[in-house]
DNA sequence: CGGCGCAGTTACCAATTGGGTACCGTGCAG
DNA sequence: CTGCACGGTACCCAATTGGTAACTGCGCCG
């Protein structure tokens, strides 16, 4: 009955060691990774929990505020009697997305070159 | 005879609050405008001061040891009698800019509503 | 009634970032 | 001999970031 599949709990296993990244996009360390979780529609908290389970409650919530704050991302509560809440990006968030890619295939194309660097 | 044009003092009071970016491209505050300044070649480290007179000497260190670091520049120490060093960007540092300026073209492109979200 | 899931919040703590001011040694120019 | 430009260091401090652990209130399930 879902609309798009459920996020993948291993969706950040393998990428992004992204310190070694000369990019930050959003205002905070985990802006990014919630931005993608979002591309495919509109998410609960408690689905993000999952491939960010290493990031606390509290500090998911942060980021998540400062992206609504700044109007990358829509928040929604529903008065169902049952809470639930849901995120989706915003016309501005999803624009967002392309530069991001772009930034990935930089990374892709200068990965060696970083590795290199970094070891001396 | 100088080969480029002297770095203006002006260079930067216009431009960038930075804050309403959603973007950092390198590992610290300045690191973007000091890429910037070696745009069009080597610059000592007192020419490099002109532009960022917001920066302490301190800073600009620092964040120019750590472009140094990470590969995206080249500190040259000339040894003259007189004292000279000179920085200019890698091959690598300098594709950095291609990303920059697609950047910089998106923040153009939705200078409107960055300034709309921020305001509610 | 007990406990669980949801969507957080609160209190507290540690590390990193960012920055100011002052100072240093060398080599000239006057 | 004095002073200045150069390219930084040394020392100290404040603010921001990132993080843990515990707790909250609500509705529902059994």
């Amino acid at each position: 009955m879902q609309r798009v599949e459920a996020l993948r709990a291993d969706m950040f296993e393998e990428i992004c060691p992204s310190t070694l990244l000369p990019f930050r996009i959003g205002g905070d360390k985990w802006a990014a990774l919630v931005l993608r979780c979002l591309e495919d529609g509109p998410r609960r908290f408690s689905e993000l929990r999952v491939p960010l389970a290493r990031v606390s409650p509290k500090v998911l919530t942060q980021s998540l505020r400062t992206l609504e704050r700044d109007g990358f991302v829509l928040r929604t509560q529903y008065d169902e009697p049952v809470r639930r809440v849901t995120y989706e990006l915003t016309g501005l968030g999803r624009s967002l997305l392309e530069p991001m890619r772009l930034m990935c295939a930089w990374a892709e194309d200068h990965w060696d070159e970083l590795l290199d660097a970094r070891e001396s």
